[in-house]
DNA sequence: CTTGTTTTTTACTGTCCAGTAAGTAGAATA
DNA sequence: TATTCTACTTACTGGACAGTAAAAAACAAG
């Protein structure tokens, strides 16, 4: 009847695939007007849908909301396990992840968690997505403990830097425009640039 | 009759000391909870009195963010003047603008501005806090250009310089807590060590 | 082509909230 | 002590929008 409980386990990856281009309606209209400005009618109307069929696939805007931040959230884990594997020192890794995480949160997902705020969500869901946050934010700080440690980065406050990289970078996504002037990898070259060599002159 | 239109150019001293009171109510609970969420019924609540009574100093809750971010612009805009003033390298006034600029972001009516933004406004008052905001980011890239000059300052792309210098620091004005850990200063100080020195290792 | 299932539609509800109308307690002024 | 302004209050309105109910398409499968 409802087609969403679906107690037989395996939902038809029609349904999946569906309810991908639905999320990504979703997250195109908030990162254009934001959240709490956007309706689901806007959403709906950027699929070219009406409003109800979107609860064929969610259950509230919020879940909605979450689902888009968890898609970003799973594929900055993916990055992070990317840039961990090989046996790099701490500042490699460190630079490695971050051309990753640009890259990401310059997409439509990626752009949706930084442009939203965890209070945006409900109890829940926050829960959850503040935990992914954080254990990108605790990995981070290895990845800055070990580069001190092996003496590729200058020693610092592990939890200052990584708050400065993450906000800087996540600047990235709210202003970043693909019609833009400058291409993306080369404003990624010039913000690690700045960090890794600092601005003051030698 | 109505009070605020007043003709009588001078409105009076304690009207506009309690409309900062109101304000300032506004830009906490907005701080608190967020534009979107908050209602003016939260933001009378907070200063302990009713929704209406707010309609007696500023006539919409578009306004009301306006005037919050517009003080915060107003402090600004005079760190700006405060730190141009002496015959520093462009490095020195630099840093000296970003302490200030750290210091009044992380005040109520500073938050406020970060926290909100631009698409928050109606047109007309949109305007106004964009260009409060272009301004800033354009008299921080002539600092950084006069720096490259003077030789203070690496050579680098001043704009992409300028929105990471600004993204890092407006971070500050979200998480942020007083009761803390870090005293303000200290995080200050090693926002400015990490981009003037780098983060690699010599 | 008929029966069942998936997907989407039209039409509606309930609530929340910005903003308004009208009146009132208290202070200042005459 | 009447009058006028200031600074609010109580009581309300209108519209927007998340979410629902029920029916209708669209699509399969026998």
């Amino acid at each position: 009847m409802a087609g969403r409980p679906k107690t037989k386990s395996e939902t038809s990856a029609k349904y999946e695939q569906r309810k991908l281009e639905v999320l990504r309606a979703a997250a195109r209209t908030f990162n254009r007007l934001g959240f709490h400005i956007a309706t689901l009618d806007d959403v709906a109307e950027e699929l070219g849908v009406t409003k109800p069929a979107l609860y064929y696939y969610a259950k509230s805007k919020d879940e909605i909301l979450f689902a888009c931040g968890q898609l970003a959230l799973d594929a900055l884990q993916g990055a992070l396990e990317t840039s961990g594997e090989e046996e790099l020192s701490g500042l490699d890794r460190l630079t490695r992840f971050f051309r990753l995480y640009a890259a990401i949160i310059c997409e439509d997902f990626g752009r949706c968690l930084v442009l939203s705020e965890p209070r945006d969500l409900a109890t829940r869901s926050r829960k959850a997505n503040v935990s992914g946050r954080r254990a990108l934010n605790l990995a981070v700080r290895d990845m800055i403990r070990d580069g001190i440690e092996d003496g590729s980065i200058r020693p610092c406050d592990e939890r200052v830097l990584a708050i400065a990289l993450f906000d800087a970078f996540n600047g990235l996504g709210r202003w970043f425009d693909p019609k833009g002037a400058l291409e993306l990898p080369a404003i990624i070259d010039r913000y690690l640039d700045i960090f890794i060599g600092g601005i003051a002159a030698r």
